[in-house]
DNA sequence: ATGTAAATAGTAATAATTCCTATTTAATTT
DNA sequence: AAATTAAATAGGAATTATTACTATTTACAT
């Protein structure tokens, strides 16, 4: 990965927040330090950035929200024909569980969970 | 809901199958009983059939998959202010950790466990 | 200084989904 | 059974997030 300021500007961009944005929101971050960056810039180094492991991304319904913190945090899906297999979670213990019980090696897990924050009692 | 006999169609091609559908594929099926039928009214009914707790929607990367099995199958998402805050889901138990740890009040958990199934051994 | 492979800006293309509108239709009221 | 009307339809245009394309620029190794 060759160096660009665009890129660097990026990377910093999704190190300095904690609000999970989106690449409409970096590309406006970004046209402060680069007026005349485009929007595929944007996303061809978000993904970059993603492949080398130096940013996550996120699935937000149909948009992708990006994360500096690559550390782990959460339907079976298999990789392989896409086949999506239902479970139910209610109180097992996840990939050992799968296993047994699905016989599904478990590669990833992405957990969503909807509700309210402690702003809005 | 107007009984319409393209919603009964639509209806019954997601409750015939396993599969997860798309809209794209409900279509295909449905043009067979009304070949004039537009998208349109397939995601329309869809949606309709969703809010009416007759289906469920199941989101898989950018596109939406369509469920007759509306029992609870599985990030913390504010649905209040769209904040996600992120969680570490080794072992927990969760709504109740969740509770007490963030507190935040847990309506809906959606988990998507990627890997490889049986098949692909 | 020069060459070249990678990166950029700008624009067009794609894909899933929603919106819009004139027309049709299910179902209710006469 | 005819008239009424509010909901549903087909077809096409619009939207939105993202990727693809291309001529030009640029980082960096020789």
């Amino acid at each position: 990965m060759r160096y660009s300021p665009q890129r660097e500007t990026i990377k910093n961009i999704v190190y300095s927040t904690n609000s999970h944005p989106t690449a409409d929101w970096i590309f406006c971050k970004a046209k402060i330090k680069h007026p005349s960056i485009s929007l595929g810039t944007v996303y061809r180094n978000l993904n970059q950035l993603t492949e080398n492991g130096l940013i996550c991304q996120i699935k937000d319904g149909k948009l992708t929200r990006f994360d500096w913190n690559t550390s782990h945090h959460d339907h079976l899906k298999c990789k392989a024909c896409g086949d999506l297999i239902d479970i139910q979670l209610s109180n097992v213990c996840l990939t050992k569980t799968i296993k047994k019980e699905f016989d599904f090696k478990v590669s990833d897990v992405e957990i969503t969970i909807l509700g309210k924050c402690n702003k809005h009692n």
